[in-house]
DNA sequence: AGATTAGTTGAAAATGAGTTTCAAAATCGG
DNA sequence: CCGATTTTGAAACTCATTTTCAACTAATCT
């Protein structure tokens, strides 16, 4: 199996190839923050990736970590979402476009795919003049967890 | 012809009345803000919104605007949307459902209503197990009007 | 109508996510 | 190792929105 391990260090290695590119250079910093980025698989926040950072090496500010992301998301590794909490989230842009599906009771954030709604989304566009650039959608709900939970309080 | 005039008194007295209810003061700064509101169609942010205030009552405070808006919106007459810019925008909820389109150039937001995409919404929702609660859906692209612009200025 | 009570107002301060500033520190090409 | 250039962390600053608070006003009571 090729794992994530594998696939992580990839995206490290052109993470320093697009320091290198742009004359940027690379920090222990940047490094620290950029590996905790790719060993998470969560739709992590900026302060929660802080956090983690932050056992590794306590010195990192919180500018750096903004800082650091922004690297990611312009050399396509890391991509930004905003959801309902206010707080933007970064997920891998490795993956292949889908959209998401949150629960309004844990949070908790599902990804899926559903090409026929994209068909749809298109022919709306066109149908109202114009040359679609992309869109944003995200499902509201509650989770089976969240719905078992509910019963046994009610 | 009802008139959108007799509607918006409609909700202008729903308003008096869900204040009354909820043992809520009428003042004049709420009901000139609230027949701003009423009187325009588009979908507005505070600012916009405080600066048609400001021309029928120069006092009236932002603070004012924000807190009269949460009022509407509690009473289902305003609807709270959040676009890609980063300030809250209102609408009148008295709208049947629907998502909207928006032009990345000029900014121009266009209403739609595709219920077969509803309808796999729902589907994709039930297939994770999700008692499906609402959703959030923007499309993006460039109008007729900019692409034009974009060819003539090109 | 006048007094009382409780909600409301506007200005200014506070908040919270995110960005910028700046002096000190670190990187990297030579 | 030098030195030009970039980066860092802390603190200051944005920007949208909310809260605070003393003065004010609407609704209620007499």
């Amino acid at each position: 199996m090729a794992g994530p391990k594998r696939a992580a260090d990839d995206r490290f290695a052109r993470f320093k190839e697009h320091l290198r590119g742009q004359r940027l250079k690379s920090t222990a910093q940047r490094d620290t923050i950029a590996k905790v980025f790719l060993e998470t698989q969560r739709h992590i926040s900026v302060e929660e990736l802080y956090q983690e950072v932050k056992q590794r090496n306590p010195r990192i500010g919180y500018a750096t970590v903004y800082r650091t992301l922004k690297l990611l998301t312009e050399c396509g590794i890391a991509a930004e979402r905003h959801f309902r909490d206010g707080e933007a989230r970064y997920e891998s842009a490795a993956k292949r476009h889908h959209d998401h599906l949150i629960c309004e009771a844990c949070g908790k954030i599902v990804e899926f795919e559903e090409p026929r709604i994209e068909v749809l989304q298109e022919g709306v566009a066109k149908r109202l003049g114009f040359r679609s650039t992309g869109h944003k959608m995200e499902l509201y709900g509650i989770c089976r967890d969240c719905q078992k939970v509910r019963q046994a309080a009610g």
